[in-house]
DNA sequence: GTCCATGCAAATGATTTGCAGTATC
DNA sequence: GATACTGCAAATCATTTGCATGGAC
């Protein structure tokens, strides 16, 4: 979230990056749906609106430089797309802890909040030697609405 | 695990479903392989051995077909494949608390058992209403090989 | 002016599907 | 013997790539 313009074209130039229009309009639209999980395709439509000469190619190249700068996250819902949704480096406190619960019957997504999962990151550190870095958690079920029926 | 062909046999015929060649093999391998999460690429080779007129087509019928089943399940490691491993219809007590560690260096991909995923399913069907069916963890880190260096 | 970035069209590659032949029940 | 299943080849579709042009610095 929190997204500002010129501290991402400070980013890009830090990175020897050039600062173009469609880069800018692709974070643009992401910053502004943050409650969604955007498509490649979702994105490019949006995008169009602003920007009409872009093409899919340069949505999906910028999708992966956004990526790569940890300014986008990919989630898979495993629906035939890869989705994005802000990343990490603007706002570091709230990633981390943060689930997806995925309604079985309609598709849903709602984003939750919680740091449980620091527990179990540590008896795995403990048990396997394994350090965790980051995790990503997704829970299936049903949601409030479906449940009424 | 705990794989039993004429239980097998028994769930395809209870489901109007004929039992053939390809459906015991191709469920054999998977069930062969307990620590590996095969791709249906990997599937179809360990499959050729045993019956070599197999094609690629069937396997991923096959494949959906025991996914729909529940007798394996449907993992997902962004690398390209959707992967497969034996799911929970053989054997319930253990599966619901099965995560994955992912090596972010080497690849690796290590299972771990554990539980304390219902403290955080219970606090979220109290806050929001959802209730947690099933659930799908991957932490991503170091592994304690490649720590080492 | 130099390169990096873009747009377009063509390529890629995992998965799916149509169809005629084959095996199961 | 009817019909579901299989193998093969062709189709699909998200994503990637090659290349000539255009834009940022």
């Amino acid at each position: 979230m929190k997204y500002d313009r010129e501290q991402f074209k400070r980013i890009l130039k830090e990175n020897g990056l050039k600062v173009t229009r469609q880069r800018l309009v692709v974070l643009e639209a992401i910053s502004s749906c943050p409650e969604e999980h955007l498509s490649a395709d979702e994105i490019f439509a949006l995008v169009k609106v602003d920007c009409p000469e872009i093409g899919l190619a340069t949505v999906y190249r910028t999708i992966q430089l956004l990526s790569e700068l940890h300014l986008i996250d990919r989630i898979n819902f495993d629906d035939g797309y890869v989705r994005y949704e802000m990343g990490s480096a603007f706002d570091r406190e709230q990633k981390h802890h943060h689930h997806h619960l995925i309604c079985s019957n309609c598709g849903k997504v709602i984003s939750f909040q919680d740091d449980l999962l620091e527990e179990l990151e540590e008896k795995i550190a403990r048990t396997t030697g394994f350090e965790v870095v980051d995790h990503e958690v997704k829970l299936y079920g049903h949601c409030k609405d479906c449940r009424r029926k």
